[in-house]
DNA sequence: TACTTTGTTTGTACAGTAGACAAAGTAAGT
DNA sequence: ACTTACTTTGTCTACTGTACAAACAAAGTA
């Protein structure tokens, strides 16, 4: 019969770890993994075989003696299969496909008006399908499909509630599933910003991040120990709810002052329009319609001083929640994603200083605020991070 | 030589497999937990002769057949050692003896007023050297002392700072190492509490809950995926600080309208201390010192109004910040505990009112509030309760 | 008498290891 | 240039320790 689980485990482990050290530190040579991992060089050298047949690893030549026979180099074969990638925003998709070391090798986006579920869905698929199709053959081809949507998703892949989309229980994982017959993976959209941030971006070399997506509305992504939490249901990071003034403005989920409806870019649009808004490029009375994030931000550029104004009150209302998430969390790093990201210039300061004067002062000595690295990238990226995530822990499950 | 790592990490994965088994089902047989586990019969068998060897599991004698040979009942040897755990108050000491199971066999309260660093740890010191004294005889003694501290403590074991006891920069762990040469634990109180109701109290079936210790302050111990998060300084869950309204009341932090301004026992007492107190029993003139939460509670008991009304006031004050823990969290239980839950009875109604009203609808599905189990002791139990984990995974560690 | 359940004994499979070794290099002395 | 000593890399072989399956003994039920 079959060995049962632990003696297969703890190769497992150790197959993985082989692989992990490669995938992180490549060029390596088998006697650097037996240094870096403590396995017997044996070990190492058996376990590389494998890993060489099964094609994740390939051996690349000599590489530099320090005063001995001379390595040989191994490197992980990223091209060994592909994943795809969504971001499935308020008006686009953004669709990727990366190979397993996450480096994108196709991209595409389009933009939407009707959000109409069925609409959308359609779209999702010819759009994946048509990435599929131009993506190169490899031994494992592509092996996962993961999508990250602007709403509440249950751990089976519904988007249970979907606001900005106006979606309500939506089974788009099983849809997916029925349409590709690949591994699907159904994620919040702040949830796969921050593993793209985390796996390819600004918190490559960090354990406790909060990746912070401020778009419309204000979601969190939380990496704890060099993971996602998810919380019990799948619903954690819900943070443009929280409460920051009792008797604030009224918020779309039905209380007051949540964080949201004070520095959201709906919020900031808001509060656009009841400025007298006056530049010579832009009527005021015509415009009010039309103001938008990207209008503030070219009259920003031109020295308009109250829309500058707008977003230091936008900045310092993200500090103050930033503060609580601090205090809270004691996170070594704060990543800023999403469609705010592209105000940097005009909110950094006011965030900082916010920051400054309200957070807990042994908080703030390990604790770094920045912008997303990976820029609009961080969510498809994040997503296809999942399915490749996936497809390695299925790997280390089931022998390879 | 030894055979290193993984090989030996293998039968000490399945040792503690076993042993927590036992730990937590006994009585229990050898072929129970050859079911429970996934383990083979013969090797269950051997770890369990092990762990016989060692003291930790006892048989019992033969149990119920099931219609074949009667199983040999195993029992997890609860009183094989002991360790301490002590809650460093603001104006008390409380300290315990337990047994590997976390049952109390000792306990001892010192009230103090004098809170200077040295009269404090010679109090400490005293009060622990007489539990040891105290304690039975077993084949490892005094397994470790674990201490809750009301202040921020880093992984040294040095309290940083410590508000309400005017402390800052006291080796903690060092002066008791030195004092007793026995593995040492310090953690805020806040956490040890979370560990307390996690063990052995309200939290032992849930993976992910949040401990608010409400007492002179509000702090938060966060259990998530079943362990601590301690942040990446160890200074997770200070949520007291969670600026709740940004021109609320100054806070002894330097910042505004802080959670604990609002909702804290000192916030509860500078309150009452603005109201007209009117009771037969108190005169007002006098009494307006002397107010704390016991003389409110009584007052509350009595059916006094504005008292009543207060706590009410209070319970909703807390309402709104577990609201905004809830929804970013998402997790499946909230432990109040500390003095507050000592006013369970007229804060309930309305933290349940508010979180109903505030919280998102999905992440209260799952979701409950409930009051320490322990009582006053969750911290001094969970202190112990540290001691226990650390004794335990060092043996996983190191074999046994 | 037939079957079940518990737990031990016996022999085997397999992962990782140490140590020896071959291959291929460096560095220094002559 | 050649020799000698040493280093580094990676493989081969023999061995150890762990978990396992199968057979078995013991002790029960129906």
């Amino acid at each position: 019969m079959k060995i049962t689980g632990d003696l297969q485990l703890m190769k497992k482990i150790n197959k993985y770890l082989v692989l992990d050290t490669i995938r992180h530190h490549y060029p390596i040579s088998r006697a650097d993994i037996s240094v870096k991992t403590g396995l017997n060089k044996t070990t190492v050298s058996s376990l590389v075989t494998e890993l060489i047949d099964s094609h994740f690893v390939t051996e690349i030549g000599l590489g530099e003696s320090s005063g001995g026979r001379k390595p040989m180099m191994l490197l992980f074969n990223q091209r060994a299969g592909y994943a795809i990638g969504v971001d499935l925003g308020v008006n686009y998709i953004l669709a990727m496909v990366t190979d397993l070391g996450g480096a994108v090798v196709k991209e595409k986006k389009i933009e939407m008006t009707d959000l109409n579920v069925e609409t959308v869905t359609e779209k999702l698929k010819k759009c994946i399908h048509s990435l599929i199709k131009k993506t190169p053959a490899s031994p494992y081809g592509i092996i996962g499909i993961g999508v990250g949507v602007p709403g509440l998703v249950d751990d089976q892949g519904n988007v249970l509630s979907a606001p900005n989309l106006g979606w309500t229980d939506v089974p788009l994982q099983e849809m997916l599933q029925q349409e590709f017959n690949l591994p699907i993976a159904i994620d919040n959209e702040a949830n796969v910003g921050a593993l793209g941030e985390k796996e390819f971006g600004a918190g490559r070399s960090v354990s406790n991040m909060i990746y912070l997506s401020v778009g419309i509305g204000i979601g969190a992504g939380i990496i704890l120990n060099d993971a996602l939490y998810r919380g019990v249901s799948g619903f954690s990071g819900e943070v443009g709810h929280m409460t920051l003034a009792q008797d604030g403005p009224l918020c779309g989920c039905g209380s007051r002052g949540c964080w949201e409806t004070f520095a959201s870019e709906k919020a900031l649009i808001h509060q656009a329009k009841a400025l007298q808004l006056v530049d010579e490029k832009i009527q005021v009375a015509e415009a009010i319609d039309k103001i938008n994030l990207n209008t503030l931000l070219h009259l920003a550029k031109r020295g308009n001083r109250p829309v500058i104004d707008l977003f230091a009150s936008t900045g310092h209302w993200l500090g103050v929640g930033i503060t609580n998430l601090v205090n809270v969390f004691n996170p070594e790093l704060i990543v800023i994603g999403n469609r705010i990201s592209l105000a940097s210039e005009w909110i950094a300061d006011s965030i900082r200083e916010t920051l400054n004067s309200h957070s807990l002062s042994f908080h703030r000595q390990k604790m770094n605020v920045v912008y997303a690295q990976l820029g609009m990238n961080s969510s498809a990226a994040g997503a296809a991070s999942i399915a490749i995530n996936r497809f390695f822990s299925a790997m280390k499950a089931l022998g390879d």
